[in-house]
DNA sequence: TAGATTGTTAATCGATTAACAATC
DNA sequence: TAGATTGTTAATCGATTAACAATC
């Protein structure tokens, strides 16, 4: 097997992928600002890595920097977009109609992240009809027929902890490829086809708890 | 320096701080189940871990397992929750009164996580008076003397990435010990004793399309 | 007792950092 | 040119897993 077979293989660490995230949110701010290139040195000082992990990261990509002068902004974004698939965009529901799923669909949307969110879900008939932005509130059961239709490619999931499995079911037997799960539960994927991505909030929360107490016993 | 203030110096790795809030999902519902006990094998196989890296994670605490019986599953949440810092109730504020902001309020109110959401505050004065849930959206110039009277220890930041720091400034001035931060901005904290976890929303977003794309790819 | 399960050591694996030759 | 910065190799560091004696 080859080098270039072993690398897709084995693909791009997570680590080195949730970094990418964080550069594309750095090169916006430089390029907005009107700069044209970044060292690594820069990058990675905005962020609190080292330079090292900055080249090592971008080492991954088919993008090659220029010593002396580092690497062109406009082109280093292009990349990075390309290899997280953000310069596609994907057509996402909302499964969960409850304060956070409303606020979701809404806050996703105002940010525009290339991201289409074409559909808010629940299960709960008294919801069924509302508005949450220019969308109307489906009931889950025309969901399937709906995904169908529309191209849909992701599901945020934001209903209750217990009704989170089901519904995730519910998304993968709908063809769906990937589920942004809001819940704390772990989802058990009947495809290993479906990418997940959970967003742990309580538990992010409690992880701040643990670093509050963490600093108080010095570190 | 002996092995007890060396533990503290290191502290228990985030990692496995990580790990001790998911275990406490999973034995909140056994208990809720019914079950007394639990072996590191049921708990890795609830979670996609290995038995040994959870023995490895329970390793860190003051609390033994029995031979052939497991883990008694009260006390270990208890310890667990302990170590976290979750067994005293925290004061918390959220800071921005958009879409997010609100439904987190209520959301975080109403999953009764055992924080305790009083106060959400905008810098928009037509926000300022209207109601979320059963608090009142109160102005950034009012967070100072609301935070030192009613013993606010965390911020929960929900503003614009543009407004992101610059709120992060005040809750630290104030002398806040905690900040979630769901914007995309990374903070710089003027004070190396304020904990900070990051909830990254739009970039599990972006880690999730290129899960996609590895799994279309053959993993 | 026999066997299941812990706690811990040692091995492996992966991620980060240091170092430096190449180069613009 | 001189010096800043890349790309990459090798070293270090940390996290996960395997293995197994202790034990209930």
């Amino acid at each position: 097997m080859n080098v270039v077979s072993d690398k897709r293989k084995n693909g791009i660490p997570k680590s080195v992928v949730a970094r990418y995230t964080e550069y594309l949110n750095v090169l916006r701010s430089l390029r907005e600002k009107g700069d044209d290139w970044v060292s690594s040195r820069t990058l990675a000082e905005r962020l609190n890595y080292t330079s090292s992990t900055v080249r090592q990261d971008l080492s991954h990509l088919s993008f090659s920097g220029i010593s002396k002068r580092g690497y062109e902004i406009a082109g280093l974004e292009k990349e990075i977009s390309g290899v997280l698939g953000l310069n596609i965009v994907r057509n996402v529901v909302v499964i969960g109609a409850g304060n956070l799923g409303r606020a979701l669909a809404q806050h996703l949307d105002s940010l525009e992240t290339g991201f289409n969110i074409c559909g808010i879900f629940d299960n709960d008939v008294r919801k069924i009809g509302m508005k949450v932005g220019s969308l109307e509130i489906l009931g889950d059961s025309s969901f399937p027929s709906f995904a169908r239709e529309n191209d849909v490619t992701v599901g945020i999931l934001a209903v209750p902890d217990s009704a989170a499995q089901d519904a995730a079911d519910m998304l993968v037997s709908a063809g769906i490829t990937g589920i942004l799960n809001f819940t704390s539960k772990h989802l058990v994927l009947a495809s290993d086809q479906v990418a997940c991505t959970d967003v742990r909030i309580v538990a992010s929360l409690q992880e701040l708890s643990h670093g509050i107490i963490a600093k108080m016993q010095g570190e």
